[in-house]
Order: C-alpha cells, then sequence, then structure tokens
RNA sequence: GGAAGCGUGGCCGAGCGGUUGAAGGCACCGGUCUUGAAAACCGGCAACGAUGCGAGUCGUUCGUGAGUUCGAAUCUCACCGCUUCCGCCA
C-alpha cells in the first residue's frame, strides 16, 4: 500500500514511476474518490462535533435538573443527515481502500527501467560453469535412472505439477533443508521458526497477494460459527507471508530490530497461467519447499540489508558449488509489492541457462502499511518498519542444480562436501 | 462436542449509561538531587484520521460487527479469540 498523503501530495510523480513499471495509475478515479471522501468525511465530523457538544449540555442540564426537551428536540434534527453519512463515509472510505490496494509498489530510484526480463541488468557470475565430456541429461532423466524420482506415481497421486522422491533423492532433498537452515541459524543470525501453512485473509492482504491475486492462491473454505458464513484459509505461497505476518498489528521495540527470521515451509502455488510453461520436471511444481529468510527492519537500515540477505543466499550457492549469476530486475518484471529485487539464477546444464532459484527484495514500507507493522522510533513515536525477505533458497529447485551441476558421465551424482554429513557420509549417488 | 469465565493504552490493571481518552502501576522521556549511577521526588507520555502555514481544533477507537439511547468501555445480540473443567483425540 503506497502511503496516501505521497498520493494527494504528489499524484502526478507517483503516477509516472508507477507507469515504468507498466502500471496506469487512474489519476482522475484518485481525485474523484479523494474529493467524495473529503465532502462527506469533513461534513460527518462536523455533525458529529455538534452532537457530541449538544449531548453533553444534556447531561449537564439533567444533572441541575433543568428542563432538557428543548435540547433533545435540536439533536434530533441533526439526526436524519448524520445517519446517512455515517453509513455513507465507511463506503467512501472502503472504495478509496480498494482502490489504493491493487497499486503495485513504487520501484525504488536505483532500479533498472524496462518492461521485461529482457531488460534485467546482471549485477554478477560466480562459479564456473561446469564442462561435461559427455552428453548431459536433465533431473528428470538423471533421477529417473537413479529411481527415486516418479512423477507417475506423483500424478496418480495428485496430478499434474506434483513430484515425488524416494530413498536417496529424498534424503538429499531433506538434506539441503536442513543445510541452509543450519548455515542461517548458526552462521548469519537468524532466528528459527515454525509457522502455520493454512493462513488467514488478512494475512494474505499484509503481504500483498490478496486481493490482487488470489487466482495464484489454493484456497480453503472453511464454515466457521453457528451461522454458516464462510471464510477462508489459503495456502502459502511462500513462508514470506506467515513470518512477514508475525509483526502485523505490533508497535516493536526499537532494541529489538532488526529482526531476522527463517522458515523451512512448503509453498503451495496454483500456476494459474503458466500452462504449458516448464511442464517438464521439478521446476515449476503447486507443492515445493523453499527455506526463506525475512527481516523487519530499520528504515534507514533496509537497503543495506538487503545486500546482507542476498549475500547470505548466496552463500549457500558457494558452498553447495553451484555457479549462478545475480540479476537485478528491473522495473517491469518486479513483484507487486517490491520496491528493489534482485533474482539469484543457478547454472542449469541440461537447459544450457540460468534459471531463477531465489528472489531477494526490499519491500520497503509498502507490506508494513498493509499490515500496521511498526516500531517505536527514538524520538518514542511509531513508525513503519521496512520488511524484506529472499528465498535462500528453493530446496526443490537446488536439488535440480546439484543433480544436473553434479552428474556424471555412468549417472551417478557426486554428494558435495557439505551435504555429506546430512547423508551419513555417503559421497556418491548411485544405482 | 458440553459447562463456566474473560478480552480496556507499549505492558499490567481499575472502571455507577452523562467533563472517562479512560484511575493506579510498570516501562519510557525530561528535570531536581548525586563526583557518577541507583534510589527518592517533580513533570510529561495512546493510536489513527480530518483540518490548518502553525500553536491548535475536531473526529474515531476499550476483541470484531450489529443494535438500544439525545449520549455506550459500561445495556442487548451475534461472531472471533483466550482461560479453566468434562468428553474425545494425533
Amino acid at each position: 500500500m503506497l502511503d496516501i498523503q505521497v498520493l494527494r501530495n504528489d499524484l502526478a510523480a507517483v503516477a509516472a514511476r508507477l507507469k515504468t513499471r507498466g502500471f496506469e495509475l487512474d489519476t482522475a478515479q484518485f481525485e474523484l474518490l479523494e474529493a467524495e471522501r473529503k465532502t462527506i468525511q469533513t461534513r460527518t465530523q462536523e455533525l458529529q462535533a455538534k452532537r457530541n457538544a449538544t449531548s453533553k449540555l444534556i447531561g449537564q442540564a439533567k444533572a441541575k435538573g433543568e428542563d432538557v426537551s428543548a435540547i433533545m428536540a435540536e439533536v434530533g434534527a441533526l439526526g436524519d443527515e448524520l445517519k446517512q453519512l455515517e453509513t455513507k463515509l465507511p463506503q467512501v472510505l472502503a472504495d478509496m481502500d480498494a482502490f489504493l490496494a491493487v497499486i503495485p509498489n513504487v520501484p525504488h530510484a536505483g532500479v533498472p527501467v524496462g518492461m521485461s526480463e529482457a531488460d534485467n541488468v546482471e549485477v554478477r557470475r560466480i562459479g564456473d560453469i561446469p564442462k561435461f565430456a559427455f552428453e548431459v541429461q536433465d533431473h528428470v532423466s538423471i533421477g529417473e535412472g537413479l529411481g527415486g524420482l516418479d512423477f507417475e506415481t506423483a500424478t496418480k497421486i495428485a496430478g499434474a505439477r506434483f513430484s515425488l522422491l524416494t530413498g536417496p533423492l529424498a534424503r538429499m532433498h531433506r538434506a539441503l533443508a536442513q543445510f541452509m537452515l543450519d548455515t542461517h541459524t548458526d552462521k548469519h543470525g537468524y532466528t528459527e521458526t515454525y509457522v502455520p501453512y493454512l493462513v488467514n485473509a488478512d494475512s494474505m492482504r499484509g503481504t500483498g497477494q490478496l486481493p490482487k491475486f488470489e487466482e495464484d492462491l489454493f484456497r480453503v473454505p472453511r464454515v466457521v460459527g453457528d451461522d454458516g458464513v464462510e471464510k477462508n484459509f489459503y495456502l502459502i505461497p511462500t513462508a514470506e507471508v506467515p513470518v512477514t505476518n508475525m509483526v502485523r498489528d505490533e508497535i516493536v521495540a526499537l532494541e529489538k530490530l532488526p529482526m531476522k527470521f527463517v522458515a523451512h515451509t512448503p509453498c503451495f502455488r496454483s500456476e494459474a497461467g503458466s500452462y504449458g510453461r516448464d511442464t517438464r520436471g521439478m521446476i515449476r511444481q503447486h507443492q515445493f519447499e523453499k527455506v526463506e529468510l525475512v527481516q523487519m527492519v530499520h528504515p534507514e537500515k533496509s537497503y543495506e540489508m538487503l545486500e546482507e540477505l542476498l549475500g547470505h543466499a548466496e552463500t549457500i550457492l558457494k558452498q553447495l558449488g553451484l555457479p549462478y549469476r545475480v540479476v537485478k530486475l528491473c522495473t517491469g518484471d518486479m513483484g507487486f509489492s517490491a520496491a528493489t529485487t534482485y533474482d539469484i539464477e543457478v547454472w542449469l546444464p541440461a537447459q544450457n541457462t540460468y534459471r531463477e532459484i531465489s528472489s531477494c527484495s526490499n519491500f520497503e514500507a509498502f507490506q508494513a502499511r498493509r499490515m500496521q507493522a511498526r516500531f517505536r522510533n527514538a524520538a518514542g513515536k511509531p513508525a513503519l518498519l521496512h520488511t524484506l525477505n529472499g528465498s535462500g533458497l528453493a530446496v526443490g529447485r537446488t536439488l535440480v542444480a546439484v543433480l544436473e551441476n553434479y552428474q556424471n558421465a555412468d549417472g551417478s551424482v557426486t554428494i558435495p562436501d557439505v551435504l555429506r554429513p546430512y547423508m551419513g557420509g555417503m559421497e556418491k549417488l548411485s544405482k
């Protein structure tokens, strides 16, 4: 959510910056809503003030035993208009809120302007791309060759875009998550968290998935109470949602900042609108695991912390010996809530390209404003936090990357050194 | 699933339908005292919103939503959450 004050004071400038990310702000509509809001709100408050003052007089007169019928008639006269306005005002405010809720964040000044992925800017490349003296296989062939990767059975159990791992492959999947968690908690100072995988609509709204992107989510309806009212749970599309919402409607003490949390959770995405993309393998699934880094920080520190968080995610790839590059997303390629985003892309030999494995973003106060997530500043006043998050990393895609980058001519896969302690000392996956 | 109780400011905790935005305490900020600190004492201290250049003024908010009333933290109803007891249970 953008700051409505900024829209009031600097509408044209905001519209221009939003245009760089491909969003047309309806400034006429805003001005219309704002004018209506102002008229109704000021008139309502005026009448309320009059009512309050008169009611106070009644109390005083009654205490003295005076006749109050004349004043009562006076208040009664306010009744109709006030009642009408008091019904109208929340509607107008809700209209404005609905208008604001679908406006994406304003890109930070340092974000390259562009319309698509093609305009993203490469920041660095790390690691040497492996050379193979044989024809490389993709992770599906490798996994099926080894045994333990079975899409047919997954499809039988659930449907398309699910996977089934068994044996050493399942173990390596777990090992990766464990290794990531241990690294972030022991070396990077994050607090491990276990969170709900089903969340309410307020939480989804807080981080920006709702109201605009409901079709990307798995919705779980449930009947609540005796009156049969239906409310929804939503399966989390990322741990960002439950973890960031920990501070919703909170005012945290200055000394508690920065707050750094890591959570390993499944993530559920409907992948509506991605029919036909990445249909083979584990790249794009309805359910996948991710180790997520989340920070709530002082607004002055958020860009510094973003670089740090990005480094934490990169550490995992370095430790695993996987080649990758860091890309700064352009205005047109960023997510709805982000002010700045770096993607980390890992090298996938079978695709002969880099593929996204992590996305690290600074949301500035965009999510905090929706969540009313605040801290008490040096002056003792509540102020909005900045929130950040990044994958550290997507576990399924990391498994894919390990299988492909560590494959051998005989179809076996060498286990990266850092994973061996988590694999009972095993050095190789083979048939 | 059954029974009872409870939801008040950053935290704890009072609160007759009418100067209650809300006693008191803690925390926090400023001051006096002190070589410094602590203690003690004095003072300040809710959030959000509207409006104004500004000091300010006004409105809303006591779990949420409806209702009664000229007026609701206080009365009524529904819902949500928490606690305790019984039953069931991974």
